[in-house]
DNA sequence: AGACAATGTGAGATCGATCTCACATATATC
DNA sequence: GATATATGTGAGATCGATCTCACATTGTCT
């Protein structure tokens, strides 16, 4: 029978002293003797005494714990920004826990309740939907330490982190009307979700511009997954007329286009220009290698986590709202498009 | 000034009746009045009673919540497996905490001293050493849930799941030696890891059953990123007499071996045959598409999260030891080899 | 009517750590 | 020597929920 973790009640014991003396020693406050505190760490060391944070947390009212709810861990973007936030909190001696709202509003709510209810310290989240956020409303009325990441919410005041998506996409446009472009396609994510508004946006603003009337049979809605974004690639290019170029709204989009093209036989940038938003790993792989709007991923969630952790250590001045800005990088899949 | 959270003391005090009356009301046990009942639960809902699963928690000895300790969250196999976990945890009224061990020894215990001091309920580790395991053997002593992943442990007796490494990197290079190839390449994760030594020793009895003798200058050992698997390609093509195959054991060193190639200038595979062990989103896309050693990652995540809830349920039986097969999918990364 | 079981409820112990207050002793200052 | 401050320690309250035991009332069976 393999005996239960020893608790300071027992270390206070074999140490002879009583427990709020124990719990001095330990952690080194207030006032006690030499030769006591030698005589509780030996107990302690000598019971492999590790503590229990859940005591100390029912005490404190918080679990050294924050939270992180992203759409989908799988993709590559929040698999960096949750391995960033992670390795910043060990930094300040907290745990990571992850949700995956999987762009489910009533997910993202239950997980966010269940978390609540875990008396974790703050949260880190990718809202669901840029307009249905009276939980996060809630949060911060509570004074929840709360940054949101990646995408904002409408009236929810408080720290985040974002990249100039309308920005970014517009330049992306833009780049493709300059290489003669009118028939420009979208593949687009979920509305309710802030960066495909922002992104949409700018794809918007550009053809406006150009006086490009839109056209919403050239925009192509898919979730974020690659499988999701071949199908609906092969949508998008089995119309009568096609468009001549894609802009595709995060990675994932992007290879599952790619996926499509080869499927369809149709050859980049000589039948179809692309370019995606998001860097991915094999992007200068490919042959040609892909044009795309960058995003400074190795600051987003590194950045996110600062400012929670800010706010945890008791800042209160006003919410801080990050903007990053997104570079177009050029490789090789757009090329010039001529009408004959 | 926002009031805290309410406990189940206001929520007694608005219906007028005991703590412990409230408690069986809102969890339907012992006996309760209807009208009692009625009146704690109107009293929760007008106060927005969500409960304290932190002192539940301390109560029953255990937090709702599971570990995870992975690698590298951003390997794509790595996140796919926390996804599946997740999910699991969650419909089980579960939360997961990740921590990212970065292969690193001391990290994964010190993560797993952690968690432990939180009474999280058990755990789900893939074993940065195959040989280093005292901790993960006193988690076992202690009766704590431990299921190992992707990788075991020697003399860790405990719910595991793995692939056939040793017989899919075997078949691999089997096809490679059968396509012609002598000198074939290993591209290699630290040899403390259980997978490595797995890869590595079907690498070697595959040579070994053709007669072809090991040499050391065609193994380059790489961390587990698509940045330093491009160096140590680098480093193994840049010898008077490279390999005329390479074998890659993981996804990321896979596409950081196509990095390398195209910035060498070398041809796959009229230059280079290509193995990767694992598949990935785009090895159907490039050109060629790549042959890979396919593992059921949409299995493996879902059972070790099956088996740790069998074991968090109160089974007691024999450790699970499950070992999936692989499957070589061969594409066009391997051509075959003629000496002159 | 009496015995026994079912029903309903409240008081307080418990989980394990932290913290405060009370008490005792030692030291410093006037 | 008296007073104030510093030092050292233990008892028990506290965090918030669960659970057990004690007590009271109601219902059933003989």
């Amino acid at each position: 029978m393999v005996p239960k973790s020893p608790t300071l009640k027992d270390v206070a014991a074999l140490a002879n002293v009583s427990r709020a003396t124990a719990a001095r020693a330990l952690n080194s406050y207030g006032y006690v003797g030499d030769e006591t505190a030698q005589k509780v760490h030996a107990a302690a060391e000598r019971l492999g005494y590790r503590g229990n944070r859940l005591a100390q947390a029912l005490r404190n009212g918080q679990l050294p714990i924050v939270g992180c709810i992203l759409g989908d861990i799988q993709n590559p973007f929040f698999a960096r920004i949750a391995h960033d936030i992670e390795a910043f909190a060990r930094e300040y001696g907290h745990n990571l826990v992850i949700g995956s709202s999987e762009e489910e509003l009533e997910q993202e709510i239950s997980l966010l309740a269940s978390l609540r209810s875990l008396s974790i310290r703050g949260f880190i989240v990718a809202p669901t939907s840029a307009s249905n956020n009276a939980h996060l409303k809630g949060l911060i009325a509570e004074n929840v330490p709360l940054v949101l990441i990646d995408r904002v919410a409408e009236g929810a005041d408080c720290d985040s982190v974002v990249v100039d998506n309308e920005g970014g996409a517009r330049k992306a446009v833009e780049y493709l009307i300059s290489m003669g472009h009118r028939r420009i396609g979208l593949l687009q994510d979920d509305m309710r979700i802030f960066t495909s508004r922002e992104r949409m946006s700018g794809y918007q603003t550009a053809l406006g511009a150009s006086g490009i009337a839109l056209d919403d049979r050239l925009v192509s809605v898919s979730q974020s997954t690659v499988e999701h974004a071949v199908d609906a690639t092969i949508r998008l290019f089995s119309q009568k007329t096609p468009p001549t170029a894609l802009f595709t709204v995060d990675s994932l989009m992007t290879q599952g286009a790619l996926l499509a093209f080869r499927s369809m036989g149709i050859s980049i940038p000589h039948d179809v220009s692309l370019i995606g938003f998001d860097d991915f790993n094999l992007a200068t792989f490919t042959d040609p290698q892909i044009t795309v709007v960058s995003q400074p991923v190795s600051e987003i969630g590194r950045t996110a986590a600062r400012l929670l952790f800010e706010r945890l250590s008791g800042k209160i001045d006003a919410p801080q709202k990050i903007r990053f800005e997104t570079k177009l990088i050029v490789r090789g899949s757009v090329s010039r498009h001529s009408s004959a």
